[in-house]
DNA sequence: GATAAAAGTTTACGCGCGTAAAGAAACTTA
DNA sequence: TAAGTTTCTTTACGCGCGTAAACTTTTATC
């Protein structure tokens, strides 16, 4: 490996021939330095494995090129792979990503806010709790540090917005479900974790009166993250209580419709949208596994890498042009209908 | 709220009437000062919420407290499940858990290791991506930064190695098939990312030779992480075949069992213990998904929260007594028989 | 080849904290 | 109350790097 010894910029910046600032000037930003010198540099680095401490880095400059990256539950696979997206952006765009979970608890959610906070991140990227958030703690975070709210939308959290069109995809749900059989009963949380039900519940209930549909809304109780579980409970509950004032159900996730199709599997009931089905059963997110159900779940997928991709640029764009206290923008993507074999 | 003008330790220890090398210990270890100034320090504290800069921390002290963890791919809940026990586990020891995931990519391996070694972590937790990690470069890791492996056993990787007993648990997964029923055909990636396969296929062949019954092992081929889409697609094929000597399957891995509980609902092979059911297949895991199968998946749990509790006491303790290449221990839990529908 | 612009060097300071040393003050024990 | 021990204060230095200022050298422009 040759020469390994070097233990700072100082050693670095004699062996290589530069000067220390010059040296220092080339790691934050390759670019900003004659193309000779930049080579000498590169060249030195191939031979010592050097890189700049970044504690020392980070102490002395304003802007860190850190990104925050804060979900609600990473052991949740949608949250998981929108995640993993953000992270591959944040890479290639020069920054780095430090991804933290608030597994599903509010005091954490602070807690990584604060970490955050002590790293001083360029920018954060923050996909709230929604109900169980401590929304007046978060938004004093938003106004120290540049942080775009994605996925979850709260009111006043973040300079800006990004994340899935609910009416819109609610509707156009509703739209097929209807002209291919009959228009849907809405399956769901009683209290949902995430504010994106809301919306949800209510794109239902107007969709179905233009088209004029009597709503049904199943509200199941349970509180927490663990949604198959609440949504297999609640299935059973329906069907034995044959709630159901029509044999459609639009779900309103993905995880809810997984937990709903273990219920109808051990009822027998035979989901589906081909002859000799009893139930249509349908979702909403398109989660990584609802392609392994049986059946395959209809549902409509996010638009996944706009909305990391959006969110991404919407940060950079923050951190970059140094604005802040405009007007929040919200930004919405289309859902896409994702037709298979459930409904 | 309050003093929030405080800006450093300096500040702070001036605002407490303590001085800043007390405060400074303070932080270290609030029990290393006298429980009346521990009790300034901490009224203080309520009242400006200050914070120590961590990248100032970190810069001087030779230990830091930060743990990094790496796992081979965050999108699989079973990572993400382990990874979030392991977290909360790091915190409660009073460390700072950094956690990142190669996303299947080795060259991202090794990446994530040089941003860790950059950290200089008093220690890091780290699942291999196995087969494919650059294991040259991993050992050279290991030699600078205290290192316990988990998950996936690489021979020379880190201090010690702590993870699930796959010859156990395959064993108890055969002869409970075998006496409720037959013995299975085992079916499997040809080439697995993970090393825990490979242990899985020795342990079937030995078991069923000492059984006394004929061995099959289906290898389906197929690359990467998309395991169910893999299960998926050999579970297509060995039904479309008729490939199976028996009509018992135990797949490698729940995420493979889950793509072939697919494939046989869409043949109309009708998969479970019960009278009238075609096939019997089960797993290896536990994957949090697995209950909510159709049928629910007969599996295998690794011991989730000793092999966290393990590997973080491993990594504690090669912390705290500083100790370094001894003899590489390996630590094994057994798994245990979860008994559901589908075998 | 003269001149301006760009990029480099030298020098110097500061970030916020860890930590060591020496002495002062507070506790413990008898 | 005296001695011994623990804890605190004061003072001082250094970590590795960012960055500013003043100056020198190299490139681009004509």
């Amino acid at each position: 490996m040759g020469h390994s010894k070097i233990r700072n910029m100082e050693e670095f910046a004699e062996f290589s021939g530069v000067s220390r600032p010059t040296v220092s000037k080339y790691f934050d930003d390759p670019n900003s330095v004659r193309t000779s010198t930049r080579a000498r540099i590169e060249s030195a680095l191939e031979q010592c494995d050097y890189r700049p401490n970044i504690f020392a880095i980070n102490q002395n400059r304003k802007l860190t090129r850190n990104i925050g990256i804060v979900v609600p539950y990473l052991a949740d696979p949608f949250f998981a792979e929108i995640a993993r997206r953000i992270e591959n952006l944040v890479i290639a765009g020069g920054y780095r990503p430090i991804l933290l979970s608030s597994h599903g608890d509010p005091a954490l959610e602070l807690e990584n806010l604060s970490s955050l906070r002590s790293i001083k991140p360029a920018g954060v990227l923050l996909a709230p709790l929604g109900r169980t958030s401590d929304q007046a703690e978060i938004e004093k975070f938003c106004a120290d540090v540049p942080t775009i709210n994605f996925d979850a939308n709260v009111e006043g959290v973040g300079e800006a917005f990004i994340g899935h069109n609910n009416d819109q995809a609610t509707t156009v749900m509703i739209e097929y479900l209807t002209r291919s059989g009959e228009p849907p009963v809405f399956f769901e949380m009683l209290t949902p974790p995430n504010p994106n039900a809301g919306k949800r519940r209510n794109a239902y209930l107007e969709t179905m009166s233009r088209l004029g549909h009597d709503p049904q809304v199943i509200q199941i109780e349970g509180e927490g993250w663990e949604l198959e579980e609440i949504g297999y409970r609640g299935g059973l509950q329906v069907i034995e209580e044959k709630q159901l004032s029509r044999s459609t159900v639009f779900c309103s996730n993905d995880r809810l419709a997984i937990g709903f199709l273990a219920a109808a599997f051990e009822h027998g009931v035979k989901v589906g949208i081909g002859p000799g089905c009893d139930m249509r059963v349908a979702g909403h997110d398109n989660h990584p596994f609802s392609r392994f159900t049986c059946p395959t779940l209809t549902t409509i997928s996010h638009n996944y890498s706009a909305i990391a991709q959006g969110s991404v640029e919407a940060v950079m764009q923050l951190i970059e042009s140094g604005e802040r206290g405009s007007d929040r923008k919200t930004t919405l993507f289309d859902g896409e209908l994702i037709m298979r074999a459930s409904a």
